[in-house]
DNA sequence: ATCCATGCAAACCGTTTGCAAGCAA
DNA sequence: TTGCTTGCAAACGGTTTGCATGGAT
């Protein structure tokens, strides 16, 4: 069942990415394929360099270039998400389905919490009014220190 | 009268500095005065680079290195504060009794409109209570695009 | 056959680090 | 005098770019 989902899942990425292509004339290549697969097959966040590794570990001939050009477009077609966590390494997320949810981060390790809150559209709405703007995507981040370091499991990924 | 306002702000925060430094047993140099004062001296955003530039201008004799080191004090002792925009450019800000805010940055011209808005106090609560966490800051970040790019004159600056 | 996409390596650029000289304590 | 701080330049690391080869169209 899980795996269905999970095959099902990524058939619908598959062809949300096949027409995004289709439609702005970029070339529909194996390795674009084997990134967003790559990609959708683990969740959590990750970096570039990470996934290289990954990939490098996978057996798979691919160089960084082609990971950043190929995760613009996945951006470009909102199967995936970036955060810029403070450091100077940025941090993308798969975003197709998942909830849309904003982070904490803790600033002992560098953790990341995930929680969602509606009250955030609220402020959007607001926000939108009084200056004058059309908001197109968010970033609310709050940084500080977990109560209990090792217990609490709602953990979603470390870097 | 604005002028003696800002005179006194930056007496207050040459003292907090001061008694920051001392609290920590680091040096008073006169390097460390000089770039708050420069900082202080202009609002808006800067990044190094810019404050770099403004002080080789001004005839200062100073290093990237040294402006690296001092903007952390000034963070270490909250009378600078730091954004990170998506760019790969850390942006400050002086932050000594200048109303917290949260920005609204332009995805067409990059440049950064500011709001207040109390209900993200109400959220930081609830992330809080729902996650077992203290949050020390946060950072909320809206972009999009401005309906009318060059009526509204809430712009506070640009990069 | 065309020319966009890829892999590789070099370039880029913001930031950090190493080090000799300077100066606050 | 001590050793933290400075300016300078080199190193660092994530990202971008240039270019010859390869493959989608």
């Amino acid at each position: 069942m899980k795996s269905n989902n999970k095959k099902d899942t990524f058939e619908s990425v598959k062809k949300i990415f096949t027409e995004y292509l289709e439609s702005r004339g970029h070339r529909k290549t194996p390795e674009r394929y084997t990134i967003l697969r790559e990609i959708y097959a683990t969740d959590g966040h990750f970096d570039i360099e990470t996934l290289y590794i990954r990939m490098k570990n996978n057996k798979y001939r691919v160089s960084r270039a082609t990971l950043y050009n190929t995760i613009e477009l996945l951006l470009d077609c909102n199967l995936v998400t970036k955060h810029q966590f403070g450091n100077n390494c940025a941090q993308f997320e798969r975003s197709f389905k998942f909830k849309q949810h904003d982070h904490f981060v803790c600033i002992e390790d560098g953790h990341v919490l995930e929680f969602c809150d509606p009250r955030i559209q609220e402020i959007q709405k607001s926000v939108e009014e009084l200056l004058g703007v059309n908001v197109t995507y968010h970033s609310l981040t709050f940084y500080g220190k977990c109560k209990n370091h090792s217990g609490d499991k709602k953990e979603v990924s470390k870097n």
